[in-house]
RNA sequence: UGCCCUGUAGCUCAAUUGGCAGAGCACCUGACUCUGGAUCAGGGGGUUUCAGGUUCGAAUCCUGACAGGGCAGCCA
């Protein structure tokens, strides 16, 4: 997939565990047989340009459906016919091209529009989708509002011979836009208000740049999206985080519409990086209104413009797995970019002599007519690669102004007055005499050079290295330095009433215009990339002329002086320490916070607060009766399911106390959310004879929850599943010592490290016996065997 | 305010699913250097948001709080 081999599969760590936690969720599947084969998509509707953001999403799906053995299909979300067009299908597939992938595979959701159509029929025929004839502001007065429930639409219960014969009658186009609309009958009440009657049409009679005419209805995203996957024979529809709430929607019509077998939706969170915006809408809108110079101004984060700036699609697939795949909301460091960036270019940019400020320099020790060529070498010396060019060397150069000070601060490296530098691949020079015009601008350094020093060092102080231009021979250019396009590292946190165009920063792009670079350079090519020395990496712009060269600057280097000096210029640098502090101070804050909240209502709450009085009742009867503590007795009386169950434990094994615990520490572990007690196939006998063979020491702890685990699989009763599978509690010291001193044995360095003072090593020992027992050794005389064992050892 | 999701180093993510809290980036120091680059060696940085609980043992399980994000388009 990958044209070059060097990238790694996405997100490759050089652990055993998986890259992310969906390819960890496919590794799941292909290991259990749940999926043969891995399908993934990257969907993009065709209404605007792809940006890194997208590229994440891009090296994911290609990348897992390439580790796996997969296919990835691109599909071109095309349901919308009023913001989509052609142009723009072709800037997405010349992008994910560019990228360096090759789908298995182009689609169009609005080639699927027939099936959907069929599918709709097929969902009104069961009752499950409705014509709903209110106004575009009826339907959004009636879907309520987070905290309120939505209202039934009058519509809702047509019959399905007129729902039927209404949406015949959209799709002929008999009724103007918004006369009509199908949605499906789900429920109005529902907490998630995707689930309130969804749209699945709208009429549009709008044309479709691939469709034409044929349509006046057009299906909406969540009506589209999951059956186009479904087509598809999609496994894994991998999406961004706001469509968390879509999922249920996205099971719901493939549920009822009864396919299979079906994909499955699985949601990460998308990019974002400091110092842009990443929102289609707001990289339209700064086109738009001339704030770039287009959607491939080199300052965008679009991959048009990441193409155009010069950085290579290996630098932004190398980004995209150093950022990895996750679910918290993020926002990436700039730096991170421009790593993956200088990394890639370090190995294959050719470096070359540039000067963007020229100030002229004569060298008085030489002849006027003095000419002589330098061979230079393209690489440094640890890059493992050859070739040389010429490099006229005259009486005249050109210095960049910033290598010069006529007063230097200290720690500076470059010329001064008395001072002495190297010209890179050449001589050394010493600065006699500073020239100047009428206002006191310096326009001319004198030097001498040293004809002595070109493969040696003489015996007095060379201060640097600087670059350099022959001025007889340079080459003129124009250098476009771009930086970023907003000041601010979160453009959207805007104050009210200002916009995140408040933010751009009035110096993205500063023009170098009177540039030189040195004669090689004359034949360079649009695309051609070059480190400038001490510069930083540039790319030859297609602006460039036969006459004029256009550069475009792709980063700078890593520069630790002008650092040092932004650092130093701050005053007080906000070093390590002061980064603790504010965490501290943030960490005081929230906690702060968390206290205050007591002394007014929530935290000190009583727990039977919101309890009905039957449930306190019960509540209650624990407390006094069982000896419970109250937040347990609340607890468990709260849910029906789970205070019968609890009870009929009770009357199992008559000890509340570890019943109680067992109940709501691990028991509520296995149910995790959806289920209830209720659908447990066990019993409370069952599961008070289980926290007795525990409690009794028949079992450990560990086994208890295996057997747990296995009981709400299988049901079955605790004690046959404990002999069965010999699960006795193993605490015979004759049997455990030689685990421990072989565990202690297997581990001399950490041995060590415990004796330095690191006692969490204890944890490791135990766990190691632990493991092996495969969770049957008794934890308490392990512990104790391990400290005798190490005190001795 | 209802529902859903997420809180681990300055940033982005790991942690073999209850057993050593780690990596990359960033930062600092040193070495090397004809790029203030690269490379190499080292270093600092953590109350795993907080508070309780369960456990021999909790980043991981339970309860609660707090913080951030998402959802009320006939956009996707």
């Amino acid at each position: 997939m990958h044209p070059t081999d060097a990238h790694a599969p996405a997100g490759t760590t050089g652990r055993a565990g998986s890259a992310n936690f969906i390819a960890e969720i496919i590794e799941e599947d292909l290991r259990t047989g749940r999926r043969q084969t891995v399908v993934t998509r990257f969907p993009p509707e065709p209404n605007g340009y792809l940006h890194i953001g997208h590229a994440k999403s891009i090296v994911l799906n290609f990348g897992l459906a390439r580790t796996y053995g997969g296919r990835c299909h691109l599909r071109f979300d095309d349901t919308n016919p009023t913001t989509e067009d052609i142009e723009y299908v072709e800037a997405i597939k010349r992008d994910v091209q560019w990228l360096g992938y090759r789908w298995d595979g182009e689609f169009y959701a609005s080639d699927y529009f027939e099936q959907l159509y069929d599918w709709a029929v097929q969902l009104i025929r069961a009752g499950k989708a409705y014509v709903d004839s209110q106004s575009e502001e009826e339907i959004r007065r009636t879907r309520g509002t987070v905290t309120e429930p939505g209202i039934p639409s009058p519509y809702r219960d047509r019959s399905v011979e007129e729902n039927l014969d209404l949406f015949e009658r959209m799709r002929a186009g008999e009724f103007p836009d918004g006369a009509h609309v199908l949605r499906a009958r789900i429920d109005m009440a529902s907490p998630n208000m995707k689930m309130r009657d969804p749209l699945m049409y709208r009429i549009r009679h709008a044309h479709h740049y691939r469709r034409g005419d044929d349509w006046c209805i057009y299906p909406m995203y969540d009506w589209a999206h999951g059956q186009s996957d479904a087509i598809e024979g999609i496994t894994h529809s991998i999406c961004t985080l706001e469509f968390e709430n879509n999922r249920e929607l996205y099971d719901w019509f493939l549920d009822t519409l009864g396919i299979e077998p079906r994909p499955y939706q699985y949601e990460f969170a998308r990019l974002n990086l400091d110092y842009t915006v990443m929102s289609k809408r707001k990289l339209l809108q700064l086109v738009r209104e001339g704030h770039v110079r287009g959607w491939d101004d080199p300052r965008m984060p679009t991959l048009a413009g990441l193409r155009r700036r010069g950085v290579t699609p290996e630098a932004i697939r190398t980004f995209c797995d150093m950022i990895g795949v996750a679910k918290a909301n993020s926002r990436v460091d700039y730096a991170m970019l421009e790593y993956a960036i200088r990394d890639d270019l370090n190995t294959r940019a050719p470096r070359v002599l540039a000067v963007l400020d020229p100030l002229r320099v004569v060298l008085t020790n030489l002849p006027e007519d003095h000419e002589e060529t330098l061979e230079a070498a393209y690489w440094p010396h640890d890059i493992p690669k050859e070739g040389t060019r010429p490099v006229p060397f005259g009486r005249t150069l050109y210095i960049d102004r910033a290598d010069f000070q006529e007063h230097p601060p200290k720690g500076y490296k470059r010329l001064a007055p008395g001072r002495a530098v190297r010209l890179r691949h050449g001589y050394v020079i010493t600065c006699d005499e500073v020239v100047r015009d009428a206002d006191g601008r310096v326009t001319e350094l004198r030097c001498s050079v040293d004809r002595a020093t070109l493969g040696s060092n003489p015996d007095y102080k060379v201060w640097g290295v600087i670059h350099w231009v022959d001025a007889a021979r340079a080459v003129p250019a124009e250098v476009r330095l771009y930086d970023r396009l907003f000041s601010v590292p979160d453009p959207d946190d805007v104050p009210e009433g200002r916009t995140f165009l408040d933010h751009l920063n009035p110096d993205s792009l500063t023009v170098a215009a009177g540039a030189v670079v040195e004669p090689s350079l004359a034949a360079a090519r649009p695309g051609d990339r070059f480190q400038f020395e001490r510069l930083g990496y540039f790319v030859v712009d297609e602006d460039s002329t036969g006459e004029r060269l256009v550069f475009n600057r792709i980063v700078t280097l890593r520069d630790t002086w002008a650092k040092k000096r932004e650092d130093g210029k701050r005053g007080d640098a906000p070093g390590p320490e002061t980064n603790r502090e504010a965490s501290a101070e943030r960490r005081e804050a929230t906690q702060a916070a968390g206290e205050a909240a007591p002394a007014g209502t929530s935290a000190r709450r009583d727990p039977m607060a919101d309890l009905t009085p039957a449930q306190r009742a019960r509540a209650t009867r624990y407390v006094d009766a069982l000896g419970l503590d109250r937040h347990d007795a609340a607890l468990l009386a709260s849910d029906e399911a789970l205070a019968r169950l609890f009870e009929d434990a009770v009357e199992a094994y008559p000890h509340p106390r570890p019943v109680a615990n067992w109940t709501i520490h691990e028991l509520l572990g296995v149910l995790g959310g959806d289920r209830t007690a209720a659908d447990l196939p066990f019993d409370g006998a069952a599961f008070g004879a289980l926290v007795r063979l525990v409690d009794e020491g028949t079992i450990t702890g560990p086994t208890g929850k295996q057997v747990l685990a296995r009981m709400a699989e299988h049901g079955g009763d605790p004690r046959a599943i404990v002999e069965e599978q010999n699960l006795r509690q193993v605490d015979d010291d004759a049997l455990l010592r030689p685990l421990v001193e072989a565990a202690v044995r297997a581990h001399p360095d950490k041995v060590a490290q415990y004796r330095d003072g690191k006692t969490g090593l204890l944890g490791f020992f135990v766990g190691q016996v632990m493991r092996q027992t495969a969770g049957k050794a008794n934890p308490q005389r392990v512990r104790a065997l391990v400290l005798a064992a190490l005190a001795e050892a």
